[in-house]
RNA sequence: GCCGCCUUAGCUCAGUCGGUAGAGCGAAUCACUCGUAAUGAUUAGGUCAUCGGUUCGAUUCCGAUAGGCGGCUCCA
């Protein structure tokens, strides 16, 4: 036995220390009760490795212990529940078998392949077997083993054997393994060697078994806190083509406070779901006479959607563009023209037949606005040629996707065109994007991110040559790159005729959805598509590059987001109703209509509250509603030629001088801040 | 589209082990005229999503359809 030197990274301390070959990481933080795993950052091995507390040390480790509440740690800690939960799963369920089970955002999941789907008792069941094997304080113990050994041990687990054969790459043409497997099952194989977690139960036997890259927590009884949410299905390896799995979510935390404050998240959340809000504060609706997706706007939501309209449309018009209108259907030659039908031929609504003749309603609005760039002949001079509109179109979803104003049918884009030369067409996409971002500001959305669609070659649902869309995608990249914010790629996701640059939002929940988009289209412009064409200076006819850029994305979208992100206490200027009078006794009524008069005037949305509710449940009401300003007269106001102002977090200011009132509201509404 | 769950008054939800239903909020009416988040009383609202089956009888059990919810796949 001989000494090693390793250094114990703890913050920004180093620490060298000489221990003995055969010392465990443990042994190096037995002191520190919520270190869970140990990061090695060696020369030996990967850097930021982690690695199970009873890995051992070899010499020149730089080691760093984790704790369970740090990002790693939670990871480590849920994949470890999953493991626990896959365990009571083949208990409660022995032929169930095993896919993946990773740790993902704020918990993990497991799919098992079962012959009924989990129902919400089985959950339950599951849930009361998993404490036990916590209780049981099971060992997890890490066994490397060969790939042959692997799948001989595993004859049981189709799945499992699966994984190890694409890690292996042994699927001639498959192209890169690591590509094809399914986000999530890197957990279970990695790359390099296999191992095998083994469950060891107080008398020393293997309780179950998974194979599994780990790291691991020491044992189960170091799970804290957790809960099983939800069951669903999930095609295998994320595949349509494939069987689907059951597959259960989870989530696990280092303390009950902890788990406890995560579900609370969660109920804060839902509170501010549009679908919830826009219920409440009277928004919108989805009649089922009209059909699933296709959503009507209240007035209340109709005075929203078109300050929102009236703004871009606005801002368009002094960024460049012109205003057009298309209709909403067309002869379907159109879009096989344009490759819509043979291409998103599955997302249009099925043909109409007028007078024998088969017309579609519109999935986008390119072939139109092509149409308007052919009417006549373009000069260079005319380039870039920007057309917008409100385009609505309709896109039959399948029905499962529908959510809420975020996934319909029937939406508004806010939809424009630049058709310009190739070589202005960098500059205009970086004005689309500069254009789009500043926009998305002005409406107060800030936590959003970029991401880069491209074409996936092995796929055949993209038109044009490789070469092109190369170039475009350089285009749309470099400019991506230039606005510093993050940018996430997304192979395969471009439409079929060019890639597509798109900002993501988030809702309440955390999902994100796709807003705006700018994408770059080399195709419909070609010969035998549109056959747009230009001429140039020295004469000669050339064929311009389209852009086309939804800001939004969707009106529809772009609202339900709003909505869950100012949880419906919109600022000012979208609020449906700005000022909200509220007369202490009915004898103030008419001293706030008045003022509400004036306002009126000014273009302020006022109401006054004239119902017998005491004043109390008026200001309520007005609460409820989120409603920004408050103005309330009583005798004193009225004597003193005053209100008095109330804010939606309470704060009041009383004795306002009329006038000032006014300009107070036309002050915020003005600059769009919110209050 | 696929898997699971769900659908009772405008909203949120009870309830009926098969004998046609309740509450709170909201609405309407009346009284009260009130100073910063719920005044009181009365009344009216339901073919228990739709269609079919089983049954003496179905809101309840079964099936189909529609719509919703959570995921998967897909997407603005």
């Amino acid at each position: 036995m001989s000494d090693i030197q390793v250094v114990l990274a703890h913050a920004d301390a180093r620490a060298e220390q000489t221990v003995t070959t055969g010392t465990k990481a443990w042994e190096l933080f037995k002191d520190s009760p919520d270190v869970i795993a140990a990061r090695v950052v060696g020369a030996s091995v990967a850097d930021g490795a982690l690695k199970d507390l009873a890995y051992e040390l070899v010499d020149g480790d730089v080691i760093e212990p984790v704790t369970i509440e740090s990002t790693d740690g939670r990871d480590i800690l849920r994949h470890s529940t999953a493991h626990v939960m896959a365990q009571a799963v083949q208990e409660l369920f022995p032929e169930a078998k095993l896919g993946i089970g990773p740790p993902i955002q704020d918990g993990f999941y497991y799919d098992f392949d079962v012959e009924t789907p989990f129902v919400p008792e089985d959950l339950v069941r599951i849930e009361t077997k998993m404490r036990k094997i916590i209780k049981e304080n099971q060992r997890f113990e890490r066994r490397p083993i060969s790939d042959a050994d692997a799948i001989n041990e595993l004859q049981d687990e189709p799945y499992k054997i699966e994984l190890i054969g694409l890690k292996g790459g042994g699927h001639a043409g498959d192209g890169d393994a690591e590509q094809e497997i399914a986000e999530g099952a890197s957990v279970e194989v990695g790359a390099g060697e296999l191992t095998i977690y083994d469950n060891i139960n107080r008398k020393g036997e293997v309780a179950w078994k998974d194979l599994c890259r780990g790291p691991h927590l020491p044992t189960t009884k170091r799970i804290p806190a957790f809960k099983l949410m939800r069951s669903a299905a999930a095609y295998w390896r994320g595949d349509e083509k494939n069987k689907q799995l059951q597959r259960i979510y989870g989530t696990a935390w280092e303390t009950k406070e902890a788990l406890d404050e995560h579900l609370h998240r969660i109920e804060e959340a839902e509170r501010r779901d549009h679908r919830k809000l826009g219920r409440d504060l009277d928004l919108f609706s989805f009649p089922d006479e009209i059909g699933s997706g296709l959503p009507v706007f209240h007035p209340k939501g109709g005075v929203i959607k078109r300050a929102m309209e009236d703004y871009v449309r606005e801002r368009h018009i002094a960024e460049g563009f012109d205003y057009v209108g298309t209709p909403h259907i067309a002869k379907e030659g159109l879009f096989h023209t344009s490759g819509h039908l043979p291409y998103y031929g599955e997302g249009m609504y099925p043909a109409l037949d007028v007078d024998g003749m088969d017309y579609r309603l519109k999935a986008m609005n390119c072939p139109m606005h092509n149409l308007i760039y052919r009417s006549r002949q373009r000069s260079y001079r005319e380039l870039p040629l920007r057309l917008f509109e409100f385009g609505h179109v309709y896109r039959h979803e399948k029905s499962g996707v529908i959510h809420g104003l975020t996934r319909v049918r029937g939406f508004a884009q806010d939809d424009s065109h630049s058709y310009v030369t190739p070589e202005q067409a960098p500059a205009e996409v970086e004005h689309l994007l500069n254009f789009m971002i500043s926009l998305l500001r002005d409406f107060g959305i800030d936590d959003f991110y970029l991401e880069l669609s491209t074409r996936d070659a092995s796929k055949d649902k993209f038109i044009g040559s490789d070469e092109d869309w190369a170039a475009a995608t350089k285009v749309l990249e470099d400019v991506a790159v230039a606005t510093g914010l993050e940018l996430v790629p997304d192979p395969g996701g471009a439409a079929y005729y060019g890639p597509k640059i798109s900002v993501q939002a988030r809702d309440a929940i955390g999902r994100t959805w796709q807003m705006g988009t700018v994408q770059y289209d080399f195709n419909q412009p070609s010969a035998d598509r549109f056959n747009l064409e230009y001429v140039a200076a020295d004469g000669t006819r050339q064929q311009p590059v389209m852009i086309h850029s939804a800001k939004f994305g969707s009106i529809e979208r772009f609202m339900g987001v709003l909505v869950e992100h100012y949880a419906g206490a919109f600022p000012p200027w979208l609020a449906p109703v700005q000022v909200q009078g509220i007369p202490i006794a009915e004898r103030h009524n008419d001293y706030l209509l008045e003022l509400a008069q004036k306002m009126k005037a000014q273009g302020l949305r006022v109401e006054v509250d004239l119902s017998d509710d005491r004043m109390q449940k008026k200001i309520r009401n007005a609460q409820l509603q989120k409603v920004p300003f408050m103005v309330i007269a009583g005798d004193n106001d009225v004597e003193a030629g005053a209100v008095s102002f109330r804010y939606r977090d309470g704060r009041q200011d009383n004795g306002v001088p009329l006038d000032e009132a006014i300009a107070r509201v036309a002050a915020a509404v003005e600059s769009r801040e919110q209050v």
